[in-house]
DNA sequence: CTCGTATATTGATGAAGGTCAATGTGGAGG
DNA sequence: CCTCCACATTGACCTTCATCAATATACGAG
């Protein structure tokens, strides 16, 4: 009864056209839950955070520190990043490790450009 | 007890020196503010309608019956899009034109590219 | 001044979201 | 087998949010 297959689409879509006229509402409801990712503050360093690691990977014991959250929080967040095609989970023994979807980031400024 | 004067800072910002080290709670509180702007379908949708309209501008009774929503959800809607910095109101006669303010959204884009 | 129109605001309501405590899961070490 | 550790999941609580109906405001026409 959850979502963890949600894989928001528009990221994963190996280029965008330019669109010509108007979102449809299916489109921008695609497209915002890739926002939605982004909207809270927390996620926002999660992905800075991860993005920031020199070794390009944070297990989520490095997160919860700097972040103020309790662990089942940054697991959550951690996971919505995921769902969004922003973020790439490894799991290395007890660890689980993070790191960022190359050129997510990129894709996700072209929804804004491209609308 | 509202938020009308509430503007993204980052959307004003004239440019966006590479971060360096993480995100600071404070940097994220008010990147995030944008992208919950843009984490609405309905949103997004009016910046779309904006964008594609020829003249660049609409007004709100342009946008209700596309978007098949209330006016006033409408002027909610714009009223949180004009806050967060990526439109301009126009008041002229009884009308209220909305007008994409230029460069916000490539400005919006490089909050991404750069976190 | 009065009426109609376009927009903004207020208040209420139901849904969605962030957080935590408690618990579940699964691998590593003794 | 048992225990510790890292992480995920569940359930509950409280806040935020999207929406609408009703009302307010402000302007133009007559």
């Amino acid at each position: 009864m959850n979502s963890s297959q949600a894989v928001a689409p528009e990221l994963d879509a190996s280029c965008c056209p330019p669109p010509a006229a108007a979102l449809s509402a299916e489109d921008a409801r695609q497209k915002a839950l890739v926002f939605k990712a982004l909207s809270d503050p927390n996620r926002l360093r999660l992905l800075s955070f991860v993005k920031a690691d020199e070794s390009g990977e944070s297990c989520v014991c490095d997160l919860t520190e700097p972040l103020d959250l309790g662990q089942p929080t940054v697991s959550h967040h951690l996971k919505i990043l995921v769902d969004a095609g922003l973020l790439h989970r490894q799991k290395r023994g007890t660890w689980a490790y993070y790191s960022l979807v190359p050129g997510a980031l990129e894709r996700a400024a072209g929804l804004l450009t491209g609308l």
